[in-house]
DNA sequence: ATTCTGTATGTTGTATACAATATTCTTTAA
DNA sequence: TTAAAGAATATTGTATACAACATACAGAAT
């Protein structure tokens, strides 16, 4: 058997190519919460026949990115106060969970990406960039994530965080939490080096906890 | 205005009635795993067109009950002893989580409706259905899990819960477990009238760690 | 006998057509 | 002017048609 691979994976249904734009779509806020999603309309725009886009829809909807009121269409999800303080509730306890198990299955490689991770946090910190910020502290976090080995701890959570993905963008742009966030970083990744179960989980509540407060105050200013 | 309800929400897609066909056929067995969903077949078994029984089979695709590959099928989910053991871990984690929660904020009403749950768990005991004891077990951690308010923690942990509903079924029907079951159902019960926290998250957990246990040995008998 | 190839068949992916219902706008009556 | 009714329009729900691809089988070449 010679090792040709041969790539011939690279075949995507329309129905995931519309779900994935639609996706990028809702989570940069390119398409705003409440806003109508028509199937005629987006399969015009995208250049393809109802079907895919309305397996898309309803794919998104199954991910709560989309309402649907039979019938009636979908529309892009709003959270409500109480939608946030639940997604946030369960990620912040199954967070702490990720980071205990982390402190007994991350292997040395991990432990290398991780201290890596955390420097590159720090950098993109230091430039000032709220993308490239976002973008290092979600691998720092997903590396935590993955070393935990369990596929379905894995999904769950990362369905959480799209949940309120558009919104702690905005708490990340605000500078005055950096210094914050760099420092609950380093508790985290010492905690998990040091294999200190008790601590990595209360550095991983303590993280959520801050994302609580701000996303609310931002989004809530009142309340 | 006057209070007509006018009960107008009696309509439901077909898909979502094709949809909840193809589910109670796969959790009650009847359709096994790694058997082929054929929309065609189905279509015609059910007297409907293609069009909602692929869109039932992407929901249940997307809720974990079966498995696609592009251009191949469906087919009704297989799960590994890894898929099984990773959806129990999060479950612990989160069925540990609910009955912290349940301490601090079940209300005395649901306080009762727990002690009378507790109660039926233990007649349908004695009376010995499988069927029955299934659904009081059903119905006595819906009330916890219920209890915590917690509107994402509860649609993810019962999704949690389906994935294991078959298997978990031929547990109960093996009556050496019944009476430790009553007695995990009794501490927890005790330790969330009492408020004491840290008792009910290790009951909850000793209560995974059981099932898992029983699941495991009965269908992986070598494992 | 085995492997390759071509054909026939079956199944999914996408597009479109039609039906049922919602929504909007216009007209009419008070 | 407002409210109600009805028609016109828009949108979703379902069915079907057709194309692309996968699978199975038969026959030919080695």
């Amino acid at each position: 058997m010679t090792e040709l691979s041969l790539n011939m994976d690279e075949y995507l249904p329309l129905r995931d190519v519309v779900f994935h734009t639609l996706r990028r779509a809702i989570l940069t806020g390119q398409l705003k919460p409440g806003e109508r999603l028509m199937e005629i309309h987006l399969a015009q725009k995208l250049g393809v026949s109802r079907t895919p886009v309305r397996e898309a829809i309803h794919k998104l909807e199954l991910e709560g990115l989309v309402t649907m009121m039979p019938r009636r269409g979908a529309q892009v999800a709003q959270i409500s106060e109480k939608g946030l303080k639940d997604v946030l509730e369960v990620r912040r306890a199954l967070d702490a969970f990720c980071a205990e198990l982390a402190c007994e299955r991350i292997t040395p490689k991990e432990e290398e990406e991780l201290k890596k991770a955390c420097k590159e946090f720090e950098e993109a910190v230091k430039i000032g960039d709220p993308t490239l910020i976002a973008t290092k502290d979600v691998a720092f976090h997903d590396i935590i994530i993955n070393s935990t080995g369990n596929e379905r701890l894995i999904s769950t959570i990362n369905n959480l965080a799209e949940q309120i993905y558009r919104y702690r963008f905005e708490y990340i742009k605000d500078a005055s939490q950096r210094p914050r966030l760099m420092e609950e970083h380093r508790t985290l990744l010492d905690a998990i080096l040091n294999k200190d179960l008790a601590r990595a989980g209360k550095a991983a509540r303590i993280h959520i906890d801050n994302q609580e407060i701000s996303i609310l105050s931002q989004i809530y200013p009142e309340g």
